[in-house]
DNA sequence: ATTGGGGCCTCCG
DNA sequence: TCGGAGGCCCCAA
């Protein structure tokens, strides 16, 4: 399994109406240092409408960026129920959630 | 709020 | 094969 897909199995555990961290997801795979890579990961996803990308934020709560372009992540992040506000998430510790490491990694 | 430095993964010359 | 650059980042000043 390749670090892409690692990545997108992980993201598949953040339930509607939640959101992660680059950080997190990286530390879910192992590589507590490779944040930066799994942003990769998410820019080259294929199919926008497969894995929940705009559902993955920054560790200090602001936004991170979108392929879809940023306002769109917003939009997404809304209709899931989460309010956003001058580019954070608002009510952060709510709508957190770990994911656990993978089995398979 | 800014900034500089750092580590991970990929692509390209 | 090898090196350098850059990206949906992180963290300590």
């Amino acid at each position: 399994m390749d670090f892409d897909e690692s990545v997108y199995r992980v993201l598949m555990q953040v339930p509607v109406g939640n959101v992660t961290t680059y950080k997190m997801i990286a530390c879910a795979l192992g590589k507590p240092m490779s944040s930066r890579a799994v942003g990769n990961a998410l820019g080259r996803n294929p199919d926008p409408d497969g894995p929940p990308c705009y559902r993955v934020i920054k560790s200090d709560g602001s936004l991170g960026g979108y392929a879809g372009g940023v306002p769109e992540k917003i939009r997404r992040l809304r209709a899931d129920g989460i309010t956003v506000k001058d580019g954070r998430v608002v009510y952060l510790e709510k709508v957190l959630f770990t994911p656990k490491p993978l089995k398979h990694p």
